[in-house]
DNA sequence: CGGGGAATTGAGTCGGGTCAAGTATAGTGG
DNA sequence: CCACTATACTTGACCCGACTCAATTCCCCG
């Protein structure tokens, strides 16, 4: 664990991460710096972390001390009750930030828990804090991160108060294939890092509804679903879901 | 409206604010600032906005350019769908901020809507973060807001997804009488400034059934309600509705 | 190859939605 | 000041979509 690393074969775990070449960049990093603001904040990524599948990243009550930026791998983040109760309040994927809900109370107030192996990069909050202040771009790249997680949490919202079963699920895998899309992958195959349950538990409907959702959707020929395979079938069927309702108001 | 002030009584719309000796200061203001840290603040607030009921102080798609503070009154904010189906996404009150929403995409993604005759101070974005950049209690302050924000979002996303409808609106009671009682108002007796059918888009629930819980809780000897005059005879029980739903797992 | 979590599917129930009627309250204009 | 209207609220009857409980089935992994 501590020992040093073998000589001529650099141990991964520390090795010093450089976002300036880093294939997320646009993903998670502000637009046109120059090399050497580049270079500071390559400076402020302290390391990257492996996350077992399964494991936390970090859970309710710990310190609160970085932010992570996802480098490979899906997580969930979910908040619990006193009682117990759990709501999924999100999944987040390669280039997506997480941790910010710990900035308040300097304390996390959700767990992240990895869905399959899965690395980040650590960004301590004070060296970016430090660092913004002097990098007008990644200032307003942290405000913004925060913001799109207000608005995409208003969206949910949205989902879970005034749409029906269907139109959750539909909303969720058109979603979820967009992001994929914008990172490369097919946008029509996927695969599903999460299961049933916590399908449910975000859209706020119980996994047997979820299931038998899926399983309407594939009858009538929008989808195929084999397991967490899924594959869009009739992508502007699964959108007109969303239009349906009442016909507007 | 564009007249100049008459002489010796200064326009109320134009004077300067001042943060500094702000009533509100604890509530929406860094603590611990220097006099000149707090003078440049100062500086910042541009103006007061005065919104009459009914009014917005913004509407989706509007283009961005401050948050607002809001001095007195109450606020609702809410999305709509392209279906025109909406979710009201919160309701603020002095001290709390809104428009966070509009940093990512320099525009902003809801309305706030004014649900009694209120006045904000106005922050001009770019201003904030200017400042911010020099004041790092300010940047600090501002970091922390959106954090809350992304926070207390979850506690809705919690609320929308695992609660049934007594559940919620028990939840609803007893954060804004919270709240109302950190502004120095009666922690058993309020005054709802929004309608039914607002608390229920906001709960993901319909006026009815708002009405129909209220009522139950009346019944039941926990409230008292006269349209939108509230009193909380018996919160212990209030709160421990909350704590029910099957005896944790 | 066997064990166990995950997923599917069915039957029955119920909480909250829908539709509708009736009442209270706050504005508005005469 | 009062009548009139619009809007908000309450309450009842009925219905339906999602939940509950339960029984299999399917894989994935050791």
């Amino acid at each position: 664990m501590s020992n040093p690393p073998p000589a001529g074969r650099p141990d991964r775990e520390s090795i010093k991460v450089a976002c300036s070449n880093c294939s997320l960049r646009e993903l998670c990093m502000p637009m046109g710096l120059s090399d050497d603001e580049m270079a500071r904040i390559d400076d402020v990524i302290s390391a990257r972390r492996k996350v077992k599948r399964k494991t936390a990243l970090f859970r309710s009550g710990e310190k609160f001390h970085a932010l992570y930026a996802i480098r490979t791998g899906v997580f969930k983040t979910c908040v619990v009750a006193e009682d117990g109760r759990d709501q999924v309040t999100g999944f987040q994927m390669a280039g997506e930030i997480v941790g910010l809900d710990g900035i308040v109370n300097d304390q996390h107030t959700c767990d992240a828990v990895a869905l399959e192996d899965s690395e980040v990069c650590v960004m301590p909050f004070d060296r970016i804090g430090e660092l913004s202040r002097e990098v007008g771009a990644l200032q307003h790249h942290l405000h913004r991160v925060m913001s799109r997680e207000i608005v995409r949490e208003h969206g949910v919202m949205l989902l879970l108060g005034t749409m029906r079963a269907e139109e959750r699920l539909a909303a969720f895998l058109l979603n979820l294939v967009q992001r994929l899309q914008a990172r490369g992958f097919s946008r029509s195959e996927l695969v599903l890092r999460m299961t049933r349950q916590e399908i449910g538990s975000y859209l706020g409907l119980k996994l047997e509804t979820v299931s038998r959702t899926f399983s309407r959707f594939a009858e009538e020929g929008m989808i195929e679903v084999h397991q967490r395979h899924v594959r869009i079938v009739d992508t502007q069927r699964l959108k007109a879901i969303l239009a349906q309702p009442g016909g507007s108001f």
